[in-house]
DNA sequence: CGTACAGTTCAGTACGTATTGAATCAATAA
DNA sequence: TTATTGATTCAATACGTACTGAACTGTACG
């Protein structure tokens, strides 16, 4: 066994880290840990136009990661469950290489 | 203290986490967890022709997430000291979210 | 009704990146 | 020396994606 993971999981796993990988979206990211918010206050550092924002949101939407709530003219954003979970299985475990070198070592 | 990375911080995580938001980099990378390989022992499934291997590598290599020991005809590759670390470090921190609701709650 | 506002969607463009095939380099073997 | 092998590099192409500007939805307010 010495990559358990199907392709599809991989192909899955590249998508999720995709839709991360990006400056604006991170910081969209960072700014809707721990906290809902709305579009108006989702404006990253330096500013981008509206519609350039949407997409983005669009972008981490789609794979899966925030979820949109309508209010009135507003739509509150705020990260899906275990988002962040998600991110990090997508990535390697560190505690891997520790545990294979016990078992190698 | 809403973000307090940096632009740049931000510029340099999603540059990282770009580097493997791919499916044969990702792929790539499980093969390396602790071990060392021979760029030959480094086919992913389904396997891609020997260019293209080197083409990813490169990425890889160049966003220091592993790197290549000449052996003979040979090179060894590895992942650099906390590289998966890095890695993680690059997305948002799930612990965060517990601790800051616990701020505000 | 018409206007203003929040946000999205669409069409077009520009740029980056993954992929291919051929050429190249370095190290071993004959 | 020449040939062979492991691996990289180069040039050209195809494709995807970030960005722009304009048009569009839906909601609130006069």
């Amino acid at each position: 066994m010495v990559d358990s993971r199907s392709t599809e999981q991989r192909v899955a796993a590249a998508a999720l880290l995709t839709a991360v990988a990006d400056p604006i979206r991170l910081q969209l990211l960072h700014l809707l840990v721990g906290q809902t918010r709305c579009v108006c206050d989702l404006q990253p550092e330096p500013a981008i136009p509206g519609n350039l924002l949407s997409y983005h949101l669009k972008v981490l939407r789609e794979a899966g990661l925030i979820e949109g709530a309508k209010r009135g003219r507003w739509i509150d954003y705020s990260l899906t469950d275990g988002a962040l979970e998600r991110l990090h299985a997508a990535l390697p475990d560190p505690a891997a290489v520790a545990r294979q070198l016990t078992v190698v070592g």
